[in-house]
DNA sequence: CGGCATCCTCTTTGATACTG
DNA sequence: CAGTATCAAAGAGGATGCCG
């Protein structure tokens, strides 16, 4: 079994002796995505893994304490995997990962996957509410398997699994574009171009800031319409 | 050559396909303590790393832009590693992780490596002056192969590699006895008995605080004599 | 089905030795 | 000093099998 450590006494050694090993903070991602996963929730929201990897790095994670194992009741009658709190703890070092990877957002290879609930991390992490004292607005996203939305309310932006009664805009197409006009990396009118499809007013696009990605890129005034 | 991704369209998986290989952070670790390093130095601050490992590192360091390589000047005559502005941009990344992985810190293994200018990161992501009207002060720590000074002056709190002066106090002995009594972890009267040999006054240590450690441990009064 | 365990192949690593 | 070369061991990836 992997006890493979640096045997380095230095906390980032020691850090990565624990979740450095492949995969392991990506199963922490869905994890703190949603937490109370099943097995098969993992494996769907972790597309690439082998099975077995997933196993042994659950029951390492176990062993470490980041996850725990909850026998689920009757009507479910399986196990939900949880984060403890020390797994919870390690949001900071995703939030960083994050906030790092999005430079590599932009240039999309083609060949990758994606899944829903990977908008709220960023979503949460990255965009900020401009005019908090506008009205509620609601923004679904069909990219994926299952359509999200993005509830923008008095200055707190949340996201949630599922389709909105009546949304502002709905943003239709592949993922690199969605999240190009979220984020203020594409104008609406590029990410057509991509294949971006729209229902409703993308004036509410005007109330997404982004307060720490570097660079605010080439949207000088993205909305039309 | 390793061109393994996950992809998975996804910044925390991107960013994990560039730094997520075994060694690649404690590289950028080394890289951040010090810019302008040459392989002798790396090697001797990745203590396990196999040679290959750290040549191939390199490469794919540089090709993905988060280091440059600078052919030194006659007197050196050697090449120096520095990171680019990507790289350094790294650093939240590395200090998240300190922050989650010293918890780990106050059971060491034993068999464990040591460098001195480990202390640089720690010091200057965790410990505060609780005291900034104070007169400046400075702590010798006399562990792993070169002797360190951590300078106390107005609130700012640096390290650096080599001898102090005229020392307010001198710690001496292993890593983990001194990184304990400097964090809070241990009493100096614990850490005398795993070894610790001071001279001079321990009032000093009272003046650091560690704001955001979680649960403090077992620090009541650390301090005598 | 959900939750693995096994088997097999391929790649990555770690340790050591060697070279310009 | 700054790497390459070599090679055995460990780990990753993929397919399939098993069991409640």
């Amino acid at each position: 079994m992997g006890v493979r450590s640096y045997r380095q006494y230095c906390a980032v050694a020691k850090a990565l002796d624990v979740v450095g090993d492949r995969w392991t903070l990506l199963i922490v991602r869905e994890l703190l995505l949603q937490s109370g996963c099943r097995y098969t929730d993992l494996q769907h929201g972790l597309p690439g893994i082998a099975s077995n990897l997933l196993s042994e790095r659950l029951k390492q994670l176990e062993e470490h304490g980041l996850v725990r194992r909850e026998a689920a009741p009757p009507p479910v009658a399986t196990t939900l995997y949880h984060l403890t709190e020390a797994g919870r703890e390690l949001e900071p070092v995703l939030a960083a990962l994050l906030r790092w990877g999005v430079r590599f957002m932009p240039t999309p290879t083609g060949d990758e996957a994606f899944r829903s609930q990977w908008l709220a991390f960023p979503v949460s992490e990255l965009l900020c509410d401009g005019e908090p004292d506008d009205p509620p607005a609601a923004i679904e996203v069909r990219t994926g398997e299952q359509p999200t939305v993005i509830e923008i309310d008095g200055g707190e932006i949340t996201t949630r699994l599922g389709a909105a009664a009546t949304p502002d805009l709905v943003l239709e197409g592949d993922a690199p574009a969605i999240l190009g006009v979220l984020f203020g990396m594409l104008e609406v009118s590029d990410a057509r171009t991509l294949g971006l499809r729209t229902e409703g007013s993308t004036q509410v696009l005007r109330r997404l800031r982004y307060p720490d990605l570097p660079t605010p890129p080439h949207r000088a005034e993205q909305v039309e319409e």
